[in-house]
DNA sequence: CTCTATTGATGAACGTGTTAATTAAAGTGT
DNA sequence: ACACTTTAATTAACACGTTCATCAATAGAG
């Protein structure tokens, strides 16, 4: 029981079950409680995660940003100057470093954070509570242990 | 301790431990495993997805081949040009409705997969090997319950 | 039967993901 | 000082994500 109609057996489990597409649906899932909330400020998912970030280092290397982010270099190039447009980051070169780029939260971009999170925590809060604080809360341990031991792995390649 | 230099104190978890960013974390790993076999075979990996799911039912409409490979229609229409082009697909019309596209996989398109199904097999069994059995069928199951808690409570507003 | 509204698929436009190539600045060895 | 390698950031090119607009086919109301 269980396997789809075409048989020929070739051992891969069901799209439906698999731990890349489960992530991805709940992910989406997610993302449908903050999207239309960051779109009403004129921000995508991407620009609003760079934008936390910096709000939490006050300065940054843009390969340190890119890390903590979860975004390539070559689209954090491109999100960068977007943000410097709107005059919500500055950016200018490490003084000791001429290659690192150094970024900074505008006092501008601080009020464009202060106005969207009240909304985006609420959307948060909204979602802890659907799921459960407890499931919450084991949901985020076990990816967080998952992740780590799937980077240990990498590394002893 | 554990709040960052800039103190304003708006409401807002640490990037790091939101859940977005955790899935968004775990992800990108499993994708680390998997992308270069893909690629080494010349698909992209929502191209795989949409014929992993073609391979599953034999004959399905473009919009629930959207729904199963969690691919937006309009990427799904320039992925199945791709597809169709390379011959891994057969596509025409509907019988009893002209407007619903029909979606099939080619001989061609299942050796295709059967091609590449071992290796990617293989990696899936280690990545759940280094996760850990237990943890990764419980991640699996507290996933899918949170997915499906937050799919309920869409469809009550 | 006709007009309208709805639905399924595609096209357009812009932002991001991904890899490879490029440029400039540091580091290294001789 | 010199060429060579490495590193940080950007650019280029192509695929996908996302929203909106379009078009054809269908369903419904009159």
């Amino acid at each position: 029981m269980a396997q789809a109609p075409s048989r020929d057996g070739f051992d891969l489990s069901e799209t439906r079950h698999t731990l890349p597409m489960a992530l991805l649906r709940l992910r989406e899932l997610l993302m449908a409680e903050f999207r239309p909330i960051l779109s009403a400020h004129g921000v995508t998912e991407q620009q609003w995660r760079v934008l936390r970030v910096l709000k939490e280092v006050d300065e940054i290397a843009a390969s340190d940003l890119a890390d903590r982010a979860l975004i390539l270099a070559p689209s954090l190039s491109r999100i960068l100057k977007v943000l410097d447009a709107r005059n919500f980051i500055a950016m200018d070169r490490s003084p000791g470093d001429g290659r690192r780029a150094r970024i900074r939260l505008t006092d501008e971009g601080r009020g464009f954070i202060r106005s969207v999170s009240p909304m985006s925590a609420e959307a948060y809060g909204r979602i802890e509570a659907t799921i459960g604080h407890d499931r919450f809360e084991a949901l985020l341990s076990l990816i967080d242990e998952a992740s780590c031991l799937l980077e240990e792995s990498r590394g002893e390649t």
